[in-house]
DNA sequence: AATGGATGCAACCGCCGGACT
DNA sequence: GAGTCCGGCGGTTGCATCCAT
């Protein structure tokens, strides 16, 4: 017998209005994630909390890179999810801007398909490394997973590496500057960021100026009319959503003027204490605003750690044939 | 232009495990 | 140790959009 639903009665169910992800915003500006339980009643929204989190955590948290995914990601994608399975959370980790929920959706829309097709057209070339694995002799096994280890860990030691281009760079051409990365003038064409405070602050705003006319509700309402003004900038906004029904706009506006303050405060919040104990990779997503960083960006793993710790030496013991595909 | 299937994605559900009493 | 609470995770669903016919 499972527990009963957290908050069964009289909660909202559905996809997220802009009033509410202003009234979550604002009260995790205040608060800071955390907490979920009391978040309902404190706000007054109509919402479990779990399903305050799970906004949270997947769409509003800042630093949350959306779009689509680089071939980079994709790779790293597919072989974590070899090597450690459908453990999205675990896999997530290594993606700190992708969510594990994104991922989760990337994999099962995008890359079992791709998988299977490229597993169905070219047997062996693919699978070197995939799933054939789990078909093989035990002996061969084990060298298959050494073999996958190595990969893993060129593939994140070049993944994470400053230096070179990665996933983790990719979409942060301007890792210093991130903010005004998202209001220049023109977006990079597949990355829409609709998930800092910063960004949700600049759409709502060109939200507030253009109310959208179209009748189009919720959820994708919230979700595109972000992604749409961030990708087409506040002045062309619009497609998206029916207006705001019940706050008014000064209630927003005031709403909006915190989350500048928000803005302001995660930058000052970025300081020094995180770029100490954090990963270069996590450094450059402190340059996206990301005011909890320490609590949403774990640390690296036992495992993230050893691969990585790792990774000189072998690299040196040579897997150079190591490749995804 | 209409329509029906395919696709993509946000959100929900149920379970699990850790923390606390 | 047992019970409860809460956060987190993975699987699944529902719905809007896309696309081919």
């Amino acid at each position: 017998m499972g527990r009963p639903p957290c908050c069964d009665k009289g909660v909202k169910k559905g996809p997220w209005t802009p009033e509410e992800d202003i009234i979550l915003v604002s009260y995790i500006q205040e608060h800071g994630p955390g907490n979920w339980r009391a978040v309902p009643t404190r706000t007054g929204l109509s919402r479990c909390s779990k399903s305050c989190r799970l906004r949270w955590t997947n769409y509003l948290r800042p630093g949350i890179k959306r779009g689509n995914f680089t071939e980079q990601e994709e790779k790293m994608i597919i072989h974590l999810q070899d090597l450690l399975g459908n453990r999205w959370a675990a896999i997530a980790s290594y993606l700190p801007q992708r969510t594990d929920n994104d991922i989760k959706n990337y994999w099962n829309t995008h890359l079992r398909k791709k998988l299977n097709k490229l597993q169905a057209g070219c047997e062996g070339s693919l699978g070197e490394g995939f799933s054939a694995s789990r078909q093989i002799p035990r002996g061969q096994w084990e060298r298959r997973l050494q073999t996958d280890i190595q990969m893993a860990k060129q593939a994140l030691s070049e993944a994470l590496s400053p230096e070179k281009p990665s996933c983790l760079s990719a979409s942060n051409s301007h890792p210093s500057d991130s903010s005004s990365s998202f209001s220049s003038s023109k977006p990079t064409q597949s990355l829409c960021y609709a998930s800092s405070a910063e960004n949700i602050a600049r759409m709502l705003k060109g939200w507030m100026k253009n109310p959208p006319k179209s009748s189009r509700t919720n959820s994708s309402v919230t979700q595109n009319s972000f992604n749409n003004l961030a990708a087409a900038g506040a002045d062309t906004a619009s497609s998206g959503a029916k207006g705001v029904k019940g706050a008014s706009s000064a209630e927003l506006s005031e709403n909006f003027e915190s989350l500048f303050d928000f803005d302001q405060s995660l930058e000052s919040s970025n300081s020094d204490q995180f770029s100490r104990s954090l990963s270069p990779e996590a450094t450059v997503l402190q340059d996206e605003s990301k005011p909890y960083i320490g609590a949403e960006i774990m640390p690296f793993s036992l495992l993230e750690k050893w691969l990585l710790d790792e990774a000189g030496c072998q690299e040196k013991v040579g897997c150079g044939d190591a490749k995804f595909f």
